[in-house]
DNA sequence: TCTGGATATGCAATTATTTGCATATAAAAA
DNA sequence: TTTTTATATGCAAATAATTGCATATCCAGA
């Protein structure tokens, strides 16, 4: 699974409390693997009864300690294990395909209307990435290197956004 | 879930065998939505005891009887309301983006030689979508028509591996 | 001072998917 | 004639993901 992984990736670069690392989760890797606060917290869990991670409990005044979690060697190495193996290629199940294949049995406004409510959202992301690109592209050359990897993954999302669009295009001509 | 109405959306149009169903679920949506027949065969067994689909037995000679399914009218139902309820956008979980971004704690070959599989996979898609176009548009005008939603989302598919294999040229272009 | 939202954490049940196994026939290729 | 490949089915266990619930604090604004 690639969820503990992609943890696994960012207590590599530094440790973290649940919450620490969920929103790390959704800023870094959030834009080309979801997940939720739950399933986060749980594979934490797993990952630390594994032995692949650490915790040391931080005491806090009033609140329940605060668990930091990090890496282990045997973290370490499972992570390396995993980057080495090939990892299969991303699996589509796209839900809003499977109602346009099947879309003979809804009147075209119906569709229309919720091909513009995915548009928007579509535009949305492509909106966000757009404005990570301006930010990583106005960095020093220096300052750029540690995020080129990132940034190939941006492009992807970005590129990705834009042919959705391109294609809700041809969709909007046709249903018009 | 998407998968139950994706199969009453092929016994909308014909029933079948789970075996029949398997193949015309892989042939005409298993490019936007993956499913096993494991899984078919079970959401089969589902479906029916939701009474969702009927089930007539054909006896043969030899082999084990052949089971039939046909819609019913609660199955047409469900289907009609799914369609006119949203579907969540298609969430997506590349693992393969996961590596990119971990791609610091692998040296460039690996990922290179990993990047260059899927890429192969990739255009071995791209170029099944692309066969299937063709043949699409050689059609006349009134042969097209019923294949006009199906073809929207071959076009997903065509766009959607072009932008890849566009970004893919990106990464290579930094891994080298 | 009350209220709502962000912060911060998690359990439990259900649903969905994957993986491994299992069986049996028929046709085609070696 | 043996082996492989396609046809044709499915169960069971494990893993992964979703959904619903639950708790408790802190801070800002009405």
């Amino acid at each position: 699974m690639s969820l503990k992984h992609a943890i696994l990736t960012l207590l590599e670069t530094e440790e973290g409390s649940g919450y620490d690392l969920l929103k790390r989760f959704k800023a870094r890797l959030g834009f080309f693997w979801n997940a939720s606060h739950q399933q986060i917290y749980s594979q934490l869990k797993t990952l630390h009864s594994d032995g692949l991670i650490d915790c040391t409990l931080e005491p806090q005044k009033g609140k329940p300690d605060r668990k930091v979690y990090q890496m282990t060697q045997a973290g370490h190495d499972a992570l390396i294990e995993w980057l080495e193996n090939p990892v299969k290629v991303d699996k589509v199940n796209d839900a809003f395909l499977v109602k346009l294949y099947a879309g003979h049995l809804l009147d075209k406004p119906k569709l229309k209307a919720e091909l513009a409510e995915h548009k928007e959202i579509h535009q949305r992301m492509l909106g966000t990435f757009l404005t990570l690109e301006q930010q990583y592209l106005a960095l020093s050359e220096t300052k750029k290197r540690p995020f080129e990897l990132p940034y190939l993954t941006l492009r992807r999302g970005i590129l990705g956004e834009q042919a959705w669009l391109e294609w809700a295009k041809e969709v909007e001509a046709f249903l018009n």
